[in-house]
DNA sequence: CAAACATATGAATAGATATTGATATGTTAC
DNA sequence: GTAACATATCAATATCTATTCATATGTTTG
């Protein structure tokens, strides 16, 4: 079917719980940083300029909801997004977003 | 440029709000509700199980973020989406997270 | 094994947010 | 104008969430 009917309200939850973790700024900026290339933690919180304590909390939310993925190489622990879904969902919904909205 | 750079700190900020918005189940379920055809306040309130004041705020926020638009018909004011674009983000990211998201 | 480094976890707190109940505003009908 | 209806707003509260600080876990190097 092309046309999506009303989602269950079952649905609706999970959906709901996945754009929650979008809804925070810190999180946006971390999931565009691991967009563009696998990054460490301590990167992250150095180039976001975050502590990295708050860093690995937001990583383990987004871990949670299988939005990024981290790879261990040696000490460090590089994230990426979990895969071309996720990061197809979000430069979607980066281009709806920055197109300009003006209707009537 | 098709390919989409990491958005500056200030646009994070808008798109996190949007999807602020969208990460509530209940406002999730009131937009689908009116993504189906433009609905009364009473009628999603009814339709929905909720109360007719909990619906209200949760159009005035997503009015605020002019997510869906009213138009009043007598007594009644119906809403809808606000435009295309917002009601196509809605349907894409309900495909999204309905398609199964077995990776490797 | 110990020291150093990188990440994760736990507890605590301040701030935000959804929900409720009561009331106000606005619209139609008499 | 008044009554009845539909929606919006206000105030209060209980719940959730982001952030911080301190500490623990795990990994590498000597």
């Amino acid at each position: 079917m092309s046309k999506i009917a009303v989602p269950s309200q079952f649905d609706t939850t999970i959906l709901a719980e996945t754009f929650k973790l979008l809804g925070d700024p810190t999180r946006l900026r971390i999931l565009f940083f691991c967009l563009e290339a696998p990054r460490s933690v301590g990167d992250i919180a150095a180039t976001l300029d975050l502590s990295q304590s708050l860093v690995s909390h937001h990583l383990r939310l987004l871990r949670g909801a299988r939005l990024v993925r981290g790879n261990r190489q040696a000490k460090q622990i590089f994230y990426e997004l979990a895969d071309k879904h996720v990061s197809d969902m979000l430069v979607d919904m980066a281009h709806h977003v920055c197109e300009d909205h003006g209707e009537d």
